[in-house]
DNA sequence: TATTGTTATACTCTATAACTATA
DNA sequence: TATAGTTATAGAGTATAACAATA
């Protein structure tokens, strides 16, 4: 009978490795993104408004995974500098709409042009062809799932 | 003429997906790594010294894009778990050689299997052919560049 | 009473610089 | 003089809890 190789092999995950890759890109992006008055964490805020225009704080909180006070914080950094808008809601007073402004949406374009290079540097091991596959995988995780789950929710273990 | 629609899209980065990504499953897996007294960033050591049998402190932080300074703080939560030893090197004793344990290896295949929930969950999006081959993209990123650079040599532009 | 956004505070992670020892 | 590891300190990023306005 044939050995089965794979069961004695640790069950490696692409955990820690999402880890160390994120921090690289996250690394070089910073010089990059520094001239335009950005951080990585914004860079992400600007992506998400894009795809999604018009959405309330806590949803963007909860699509981030980031608590809603931290992301109040990083609104107004983006407010300051007029990239996004936030607007009550007529429906509900409560709520803050937040949406991209065309500034907002200039920059982010710039920002991801300029940062082509670090992208080339970072993944440099990858052809042009696994670029795009990695970058479809990425999109189909992150944007497929949608956990509505903060931190709290997680380790709670509520449904959400 | 047919028109080219590709270039009138901005030029999407993996950057951002990547941040958020690494950040969703950094937090679930922060309380599956708890009851084994493990941190992500433990575990994303462990992992580079698995694959890397005795390694000096400071080409594990050039691996990890840390600072010696924050690895040595690292290796400490480690060390005194008894996961991982430091020994002097005999050729440069200004060196310390890091060196998994027995127990460090089988921590780390632990925690791997614990993971495999927390997988299933952030990458549900994703059937199995598709996590294959995200996992073999990272791993070729993460490991065919091998920057040997801090972060202080990305922002000096040094040739590292 | 519950929810949205906000503020104030504390904690974690990390980088920077100064120090020791070896080279 | 330069390098490996360490220590001490400061900064960024984040979560938690308490608060105000609205539902």
């Amino acid at each position: 009978m044939a050995s089965l190789p794979v069961l004695n092999q640790p069950p490696r995950r692409s955990g820690a490795l999402l880890d160390n890759l994120a921090r690289r890109m996250r690394l070089h992006a910073e010089s990059v993104l520094e001239p335009l008055g950005l951080r990585p964490r914004h860079l992400v805020a600007l992506t998400v408004l894009r795809d999604r225009d018009g959405s309330t704080q806590q949803a963007l909180a909860s699509t981030l995974m980031m608590d809603r006070a931290t992301v109040v914080g990083l609104l107004n950094d983006l407010e300051a500098d007029a990239l996004i808008e936030r607007r009550r809601s007529p429906e509900d007073r409560r709520r803050h709409i937040v949406q991209l402004t065309d500034r907002g949406a200039r920059r982010l374009a710039k920002a991801e042009f300029a940062l082509a290079a670090v992208e080339d540097e970072v993944l440099s091991a990858l052809d042009t062809g696994q670029r795009a596959t990695l970058y479809e995988l990425l999109l189909l995780a992150a944007s497929g799932t949608a956990q509505e789950c903060g931190p709290a929710a997680i380790a709670s273990d509520s449904p959400c």
